[in-house]
DNA sequence: CGGCTGTTTGATAATAATCAACTGGCGTGG
DNA sequence: CCACGCCAGTTGATTATTATCAAACAGCCG
């Protein structure tokens, strides 16, 4: 068979394809999803209040989805890199309570949610494994929801680039050095700080040696130390 | 056949069940439901850092879940009422994150999460269901990031006891009068809030005619405007 | 009755929001 | 090509909100 074809499965370390998977399966995985959906910075892949058909999965580039209550009050709930796959939320209610935006050029592919579910049937794992991703972002949102309500602003940046860090890790690229995608109105925004408090905890990490940065460039210089920050009952 | 057996069916109001299942499969589903568990205030259901097994129907009563991180910071990170499901967060990693414990005598049913798994490959539509489930937890955890990162003490209180005053009309009970299940430490450690500070929103909201306190007693006097004021963009 | 816990209230301190000003980079249009 | 305007980011001054510390009080149970 082409090769080329296969050197670059979509799922492969996406956390859909259950580990067991064989070769046969997770074609008929990759069947389902269309790779299309080329983003610009600022585009929209769906809105908030879209009908709900779909989850994607991020190929290359990131994004974040954007939710407006009733009063008109934005926030960030999410910033979604290469690999991830996003809009459960949209499930319940049939349709997305958050709007989805690329942060730069960005490729999504779309896993249409009733094949999935056919697919399910017939894939031993398949569900499990969905349940599993659910049940990771709930736990996720748990650890997000201690940082909001507990955590002083140093200490919010600390997790924030520590999270960044893991991810970029888990995709092969530097742990320590890299260029955030997104503004630190963006990451206030995300984080439950004004752009200033996030602009000054910046600066503090910089002073205490912890962080280099310069504009979005990012480098950690104290891992350690970060992490002890990032848990809490520590200040700089 | 007998009617007191199926007068209390554990899963018609519990949202496991797909609305179309015959009740032949309610039975199936309900067959696995384990009805046990009595718990007196403060009792354990289950530790966070015990192996998942189940998940848990919350049949009477009400409980916390509490999660501890490394550094030794609490966090309340739901209360659970008769007819809530819960548990979910323990699913991917094979153990609890949080640890449940009774608010008072409460009874709760135990799901065991594999054959419940086993029993989805043969109900139509709960799978589906479950994952629905997943969705809103999802969603609702969306909805309170924004208000730990966005509300006032007095909005998050008002919003608070709305969502109370839903569930409590959702279960046939006074929208507008009901008892607290959970001391102001409590909610505090929900809400992101020094108990002082719960207490000064209970003060200021009776003071304004939007409720009315005695203790754990508590009355909705102004319905609409503590919507106002939930929403955020409004101060009292 | 006395000790415990939970709640309330007051005074003060700390943190982050807000308001304001300034900088540097970038693209556009004269 | 330069000037201008715009946006993102930084820094400073001030304000507001909430946490913290402290004290008093109520209810409850042994």
């Amino acid at each position: 068979m082409n090769q080329m074809l296969k050197s670059q499965p979509y799922c492969k370390n996406c956390r859909l394809a259950p580990p067991t998977l064989g070769d046969d399966q997770l074609q008929e995985l990759e069947a389902i999803i269309k790779p299309g959906h080329l983003l610009h910075k600022g585009d929209y892949l769906f809105r908030q209040g879209d009908a709900f058909h779909s989850l994607y999965l991020v190929r290359s580039g990131s994004l974040k989805t954007v939710t407006t209550n009733e009063q008109g009050l934005e926030k960030i709930t999410g910033f979604y890199y290469a690999t991830e796959i996003f809009g459960f939320s949209g499930m319940d209610e049939g349709s997305y309570p958050v709007s989805a935006i690329a942060l730069e050029s960005t490729l999504c592919s779309e896993i249409p949610f009733d094949q999935l579910e056919q697919l399910s049937k017939q894939i031993p794992g398949l569900s499990h494994q969905l349940l599993l991703m659910l049940s990771r972002k709930i736990r996720e949102d748990q650890q997000m929801k201690l940082l909001l309500s507990r955590l002083n602003s140093d200490s919010r940046i600390a997790a924030f680039l520590l999270n960044l860090s893991a991810h970029f890790r888990d995709r092969g690229f530097s742990a320590l050095r890299f260029r955030l995608s997104m503004s630190r109105t963006e990451i206030g925004d995300y984080l439950g700080l004004a752009v200033e408090t996030v602009s000054r905890s910046f600066t503090r990490l910089q002073k205490h040696g912890l962080i280099k940065v310069n504009g979005r460039e990012t480098e950690i210089l104290d891992f350690t130390e970060l992490c002890v920050l990032a848990g809490g009952e520590v200040e700089l």
